[in-house]
DNA sequence: GTACACACGTGAGCC
DNA sequence: TGGCTCACGTGTGTA
């Protein structure tokens, strides 16, 4: 077959009406259908309009000619290299594509919504959790209550999303919880511990599910999963 | 311009050889460069040869239309429907998608390197052990660990022992963890929550189970509790 | 020899 | 009107 991949670059391409005609070949070809249509017509077909027009065609096919071969190198595994599969092997590789996207976005999603997080209540409980290997959880909050002192150390690890811990803090305000200190510590590239201990309100009495259940309630709405 | 999409269903498109014409134009267009070039060549084109050449290549540019209809029919937003633009837009098309998966394997990837070793270790008084359910434990010790990244998340949430963060500190030396950041947060009057972020060292591999094991072994001894 | 893929020039349709 | 795209038949090289 012919190489269309490499005769975009063949001289016979486009010194059809150059000076020269280094493919004497393509040349020839070219003259002759010129000189048979001409006296087909019975004039010059070198007049201008009909050159301007065998000129933008030329020009047309050869940028197409680019396109395809832009298309062919992007296409991986390609084997057959005619025009036409490389549309077909596009179109395949365009629905691989889409295909592995929508796996991927499913993953994601699903990860989303696998997140647990870690629920301690006010008062821990006391015993050894033997845990091992698992993947971090996007959003993982923990309260530990002490009663007499009326504090609350809140430990939260979480994917970084912007503004959290303003978001945060409003939220405790607003929850009668003034913040004593708090720290901010960045873990890997996408991880944020997050460290809050604060006074809990004399007049507001919350239980520690309480305080959960609003803190997780705002929290995981920054990540968009349903409670 | 022409409508190349709708073109393929033309009736002239493939009729010409057939017995009837149903697009008369179509018909006398072609019928009139048949006769040119029989002319031009002194004998028939209508031998077989010529026909078969004529047909196939007519198919082949109808194989080629309809790829690109259907080329065309996967990319969205899709503006200008020329080939070449078809052809563009698909380059455009693929390269985008290329890089929304490299950003969800990317995604994914990060996830999935994010497996993590969370160990917790809680070791409560030893007097309170029948209604510990009420009683913050005497050490709580966990660490996340990053394999990725190499780093590890240390959370310790203890009574005030005297020199517990100095000790502590060196500990991770002598496990050749390198502090990147700290944090000492004081929680009601007695216990102290410490965030320890550190890197390990490249050369000393550490599974979730040997960095908890050493680190709970040397942090009990200071509460005197028999592992 | 023959089957196939290509580039070409060309006429025509459409803004 | 001119500039654009298209399908067509054709000659040619290659497997």
């Amino acid at each position: 077959m012919d190489d269309w991949l490499s005769d975009l670059d063949m001289g016979g391409d486009i010194s059809f009406f150059s000076e020269e005609h280094p493919n004497p070949t393509l040349y020839c070809v070219a003259n002759e259908t010129h000189v048979q249509t001409g006296a087909k017509r019975g004039r010059s077909s070198w007049e201008t309009p009909t050159r301007d027009h065998i000129m933008s065609e030329r020009k047309r096919r050869q940028l197409m000619a680019e396109r395809f071969i832009a298309l062919s190198a992007i296409i991986p595994g390609l084997k057959k290299i005619d025009k036409a599969s490389v549309l077909s092997e596009a179109i395949n590789y365009v629905k691989q594509l889409k295909g592995r996207i929508a796996v991927l976005e499913q993953e994601s999603s699903n990860k989303k919504s696998m997140m647990i997080f870690t629920k301690k209540c006010l008062q821990s409980h006391p015993h050894c959790e033997k845990n091992s290997n698992h993947v971090l959880p996007q959003l993982q909050v923990e309260a530990i209550g002490l009663e007499l002192e009326r504090e609350v150390l809140i430990r939260i690890l979480c994917e970084k999303p912007k503004g959290i811990f303003l978001k945060l803090l409003t939220l405790l305000e607003n929850m009668h919880l003034s913040i004593v200190s708090s720290n901010v510590l960045p873990l890997g590239k996408n991880t944020l511990n997050i460290t809050i201990i604060a006074q809990m309100g004399e007049e507001y009495n919350m239980t520690g599910d309480e305080l959960m259940s609003k803190l997780t309630q705002d929290l995981f709405k920054l990540y968009e999963v349903p409670q």
